[in-house]
DNA sequence: TGTACATCAGTGAACGCGCGTTCACTGATGTAC
DNA sequence: TGTACATCAGTGAACGCGCGTTCACTGATGTAC
């Protein structure tokens, strides 16, 4: 790894996550449709050819941008789950919905990205890995709340998904009305899903 | 409206029509960002310059259809009101929930389009119009469960929303996991919506 | 009823653009001996 | 420790594409007289 600080070495040293952290930088500032490979390329300070030695496809790359995000939002949800350790499950739940909500809103590009389906994503193994991750960090969550071994808990963690992905949803991409407080909605609806998800369904 | 049957008129008689149309049809075959005003111009028979007679960009014309997705959203959950007319609120409200995850579903691309941001629907009064009539159809279908007055039917309208919306945008995108089904996530969360909005935030 | 003419709604060629991908190439690296 | 050489990771020019928009034009329509 021994890269000359100086004159621009001909070998970039890490291009493959150089083009991670732009494409991700682009997605964020533009949407995912604002991507395009070579100006990824330009931003990596690399002619637009390179990317191709460490992604046969722009849409390969794309896919990558979108697992990234989906382990960042693991990770985001984790630490708020850590963070409620002591806390009732109930508590532990509204924490982690809080962190979904903010980390939609506070990367709402690649949370755009992540959240929909893409002709590149299907044969991205790590993509549906990490994905997978996410609503395993969820259902999990859920399943403190209702008690261990309900048939139901899917639907139930489905439920709670549907919920904070609107919420997010019709928050980033400005769909509520403009005397909709988004702030006011996520607290009083967030707050809600321990009692709701109680009684979705029929009873045990 | 005198238009000759054979031979293909000059005039299209109604291109402005035909070209929602044709926008329409390719958004729902391939997504909003499968639009493309030639190819649109090219399926209504026509050349890719005469648009330009009817809409300004065509970006323009996206948000005309945009608006129609609107009106016709309107009108299904409209439909779904009145055919439970006779029935209690919240036999109302969920009809009407029902409606609305059934239109996402068979108008994926179109239901897409409408609750995307975009740069040109900022400036589109018809569809900033058609938008509002949506909000104002659930928000009162909410307000007869809840009962009049309440100060905050707009929260639990945005509860609501946040909801169906949220079903209906991982239903389309297909980002439930494969063990969840769809059909089961609507009917046991739509059904308890009713009691889920009445105990919403702080009572009364 | 006929005609002149303004207006409207099309045509088709051209412009300039940025895109993803391919290709022959070259500079740098690392390994075998 | 030195050197030959395969391999890897870049370059930059070129290809072909489809796009939205512009432009000078023309065919069709409708209206005033």
């Amino acid at each position: 790894m021994a890269r000359k600080a100086k004159s621009r070495p001909y070998h970039h040293g890490d291009l493959r996550e150089a083009l991670v952290a732009s494409a991700t930088e682009m997605i964020e500032e533009g949407g995912p449709s604002s991507f395009t490979l070579r100006e990824c390329a330009r931003r990596a300070g690399v002619s637009h050819a390179a990317p191709k030695n460490h992604f046969a496809t722009a849409e390969d790359l794309i896919a990558e941008v979108a697992a990234r995000g989906f382990e960042h939002f693991v990770a985001a949800l984790a630490q708020a789950a850590d963070r409620s350790v002591d806390q009732s499950p109930d508590a532990r739940l509204t924490a982690m919905c809080r962190a979904y909500v903010d980390f939609a809103r506070s990367h709402r590009g690649v949370y755009g990205l992540m959240f929909r389906e893409r002709s590149g994503f299907a044969k991205s193994e790590h993509l549906r890995t990490a994905a997978r991750a996410a609503w395993e960090q969820l259902h999990q969550a859920v399943a403190a709340v209702t008690g261990p071994g309900r048939r139901d808990t899917d639907a139930k963690a489905a439920h709670v998904w549907s919920l904070v992905h609107g919420i997010a949803s019709l928050t980033i991409d400005r769909r509520f009305p403009e005397i909709i407080d988004p702030e006011a909605v996520i607290a009083t609806s967030v707050a809600s899903l321990p009692a709701a998800i109680r009684s979705v369904g029929p009873p045990r």
